[in-house]
DNA sequence: CACGATACCTGTAAGC
DNA sequence: TGCTTACAGGTATCGT
């Protein structure tokens, strides 16, 4: 589920559930996720008032009125649910505010992460220290992606999926704005012409501002809060794909592994 | 140093 | 039907 746009979506239904209410009671089931919970989670939260609710790349994060932030990532398989008709086994943490309302972290592969940090101490944080720009902000231009480019010989699909070289981008959307872009996920990333570098960063925009617009891609579960699907995998160009016909020109998608993890593309469409 | 491979953990689906 | 295997949205770490 979680690249940048599932976050963003989940980002946005925690402000609505969140943001100006008080946390009155917090539990953690199990505190072994990727990192171990702050044994003082519950203490440090309860009675905090949220102020805010954003993101950083794929990671959350739960502004409050005290100088602990919530941060959170949601590792693969990670979600939350809001007001979940019965608890299950990996509902890791549960929040409950001051309206009655309980939040709860789910993650079955335990590949999330929630830390508590001072609120300056954001951009130090492991994980958040050393990332690119955001794929959706001012700062990530041609010209930035042509210099991260220069002299790389590895695949532009690997050079994408960097997180510092361009910040919340998965293999979803990196296939998806590859395609959108036309060019090819093996091409090394040095040999991409300016042109294509300024085909590429207009397609990452467009495809993860679709995919925010529609809620995120859900694969085999609900997305957002309130358990409404994402529904941008029915947009996927290539993604999951393998056989069918591109979109575009009506060749079969193929798929290849690179670095571990399947790309897909078409051989007509990306040169 | 810049790569790719591997490990982390669980669930699901496909193959036999 | 039941067992085994491959694969899955990410990232930190370890070799080469």
């Amino acid at each position: 589920m979680p690249e940048l746009p599932e976050v963003e979506t989940v980002a946005r239904g925690l402000a609505l559930a969140w943001e100006g209410r008080r946390f009155t009671r917090v539990e953690a089931r199990r505190p072994d996720l990727r990192r171990p919970l702050p044994v003082d989670l519950a203490q440090r939260l309860v009675g905090a008032r949220v102020t805010s609710v954003g993101r950083r790349a794929k990671y959350g994060f739960v502004a409050t009125d005290r100088d602990d932030m919530l941060v959170f990532h949601l590792g693969m398989s990670g979600r939350m649910r809001i007001d979940p008709p019965e608890i299950d086994r990996h509902d890791h943490i549960l929040f409950t505010t001051d309206d009655g309302r309980t939040v709860a972290f789910n993650d079955a592969r335990r590949f999330g992460s929630l830390d508590l940090v001072a609120a300056d101490a954001l951009e130090s944080l492991p994980g958040i220290a050393g990332l690119g720009p955001e794929p959706l902000g001012a700062d990530f231009t041609p010209a930035v992606l042509a210099a991260a480019r220069e002299g790389r010989v590895t695949p532009i699909k690997s050079l994408l999926l960097d997180q510092r070289v361009v910040a919340g981008l998965g293999n979803i959307y990196v296939c998806e704005a590859l395609h959108l872009a036309g060019i090819h996920p093996e091409r090394m990333a040095g040999t991409l012409s300016d042109a294509e570098v300024e085909r590429l960063v207009p397609a990452i925009v467009q495809v993860l501002e679709a995919a925010i617009a529609a809620g995120g891609s859900s694969l085999r579960d609900y997305v957002q809060l309130d358990g409404e699907l994402g529904y941008f995998q029915h947009q996927w160009r290539v993604y999951g794909r393998e056989g069918d016909a591109c979109r575009e020109c009506g060749g079969a998608v193929a798929r290849v592994v690179q670095a571990g993890r399947s790309s897909f593309y078409c051989g007509a469409c990306q040169r």
